[in-house]
DNA sequence: TCAATTTTTTGTCTAGGACAATTTGTGCAA
DNA sequence: TTGCACAAATTGTCCTAGACAAAAAATTGA
């Protein structure tokens, strides 16, 4: 991509596009000296696209638990190594992912191949199954288009073009199911911050699979109606899903925050690709870093609870 | 609901929930007396939730062209009355909508029935066909609730159950439709903090019944990677939903920014309920209040630009 | 009545100081 | 070596108070 085309940016826009704080950005500038933007006639801050792609890059790394002082400092390019060995890490991702149906996808997706993309995830979700779309498709596949992003690899108007696609699928995958009715009885959304729909929507499909009784709030659901819908609604288990996105101390705050608020007999499952590496959880709360995790805590929580009367049920 | 429950609010807390920036709020403190929060014991400030809520309902006010000046002064009562008057001017949306459809939604919604509700939207969506579905009944009812929230007739997670359900019921729709490849070719998203869907799922839809070749990125892209999208892609149109959430400031500001990023032989499209009421709009960006409009637009394209080849495929 | 001006209102930026929460480093005992 | 308690460094967010441009409202003149 052209960095030349970016007119500099207020630090409003670089907020906007960073998720760095006003405050944060400013005061990266008096201890560090990065960012250095220019002036405008009213001396406000004007940031170069350069600077604003390095904090970019440099935002999405501090979520992965390394530290501003160290990356600041750095050049583009030992930003960039950073960021694909701590892809290289954990690559479960691409070992698990078919690829022809990878590549396929990546080629329909760089055409902007919309009506080829569609017909390309039907396809798949026909011949694999909901459960092993979502598993062994879906998941390492929206890894691999985040992390290409981050990257530089694909435009983000590609990346937001997959998950569109990706997100149609998986709803018509879900509409074919027929409802569940079986224990436990389920509440599925996200907490305020986290705004990404389609680790929802993964485990909406895999809890409809094994017959689950559902509700899904979609996403950015403020803790205290959560716990309201959850109390009027009969809920047994209020299922949340966190992407790498939301800061960790944040999510665990909030989490904590929302257990307090539930009667210790609503069970509280967090799910989502920001477990698989964080180390800090919290008692009373289940975390499920892995999608293929999910059958086991549905027939555990159903051995354990099966007195309840909504387990015969269905 | 019972406010007594809200703990004490920080400011961030209350920046989140009512979309006021804390710069504003500390300014409307010293220059008003309102809000008037309370210390803790590091001198910071704690919004008690009846002060948060007094914000939330003006936050909404401001949308519709009051001042703050005026309603900080007001009691809850008044701008209550307020935001009631407001809705009651264009009551199209109530006499539009079919009541036995209207008071079923309602009724399923406020038991937290998801089933109920996802049997009763499809079989609205069977009987009416896409187009009636949208128009007549999604866009209408969309008001309703979004209305009927802020009011706080019905809580947010029974609107966030709607907003799920309409929107899976939507993407039903679309996907029973085969994708069209007539003129223009329109390239569809929302700008940055625009995150609601389900206005630009609707235009999606009336836009496919009309045959018409359309790509969706979903929401938030920021302008450069439309412009440089609609580029490659080779774009007609560059269509955008832009809901009452959004401070019509920002959005005209981000329209003039997008225009001078695409060549003039793309069309902009601007829709959305944000129009509806905002006399201030621009040139060379085709405002779009209301989704019947739409079919006679296109009409319109396909007849002035008739010269082009795309017009004729399909 | 409409357009051009002035005045008021309003949001957002600035600077630098303060401090609590978190992470990292160190010393010491098991 | 590991585990734990404590000290030091790091880091984000809050604070006050001043300035000013953009937008809205009010006023003026044609």
């Amino acid at each position: 991509m052209q960095p030349a085309e970016f007119p500099d940016a207020t630090i409003s826009a670089v907020e906007r596009e960073t998720g760095l704080s006003k405050d944060t950005l400013r005061m990266w500038e008096r201890r560090y000296g990065f960012p250095r933007p220019l002036r405008d006639a009213n001396d406000e801050r004007l940031y170069p696209s350069d600077q604003v792609h390095k904090l970019r890059l440099i935002s999405r790394l501090l979520d992965r638990g390394l530290r501003p002082r160290q990356l600041v400092g750095e050049t583009l390019e030992q930003l960039i190594a950073r960021a694909e060995s701590a892809d290289a890490t954990p690559s479960e991702a691409a070992h698990r992912l078919d690829s022809a149906l990878f590549e396929t996808t990546l080629r329909l997706l760089r055409a902007y191949d919309e009506a080829g993309l569609r017909a390309h995830l039907s396809a798949a979700l026909q011949r694999l199954g909901l459960q092993r779309f979502v598993i062994e498709f879906a998941a390492p596949m929206n890894r691999w288009v985040g992390d290409a992003w981050s990257r530089g690899q694909i435009a983000i108007s590609q990346e937001h073009l997959y998950t569109e696609q990706m997100q149609h699928q998986l709803r018509q995958g879900l509409g074919a199911i027929y409802p569940g009715s079986r224990s436990p009885s389920v509440m599925l959304t996200t907490l305020p911050g986290e705004e990404h729909q389609l680790g929802l929507l993964m485990a909406h499909a895999c809890l409809a699979v094994e017959g689950v009784r559902c509700v899904s709030l979609g996403v950015q659901t403020p803790a205290w109606d959560i716990a309201e819908a959850a109390r009027q609604h009969g809920a047994d288990v209020v299922g949340l899903s966190f992407s790498e996105a939301l800061r960790p101390k944040i999510a665990i705050d909030m989490l904590r925050d929302l257990r307090s608020r539930l009667p210790a007999s609503i069970e509280i499952w967090a799910g989502g690709a920001l477990w698989a590496r964080t180390r800090r959880q919290i008692g009373a709360v289940r975390f499920i870093s892995h999608l293929d995790q999910l059958p086991a805590v549905i027939a555990e929580y159903r051995e354990h609870r099966s007195h309840d009367p909504r387990a015969q049920a269905g």
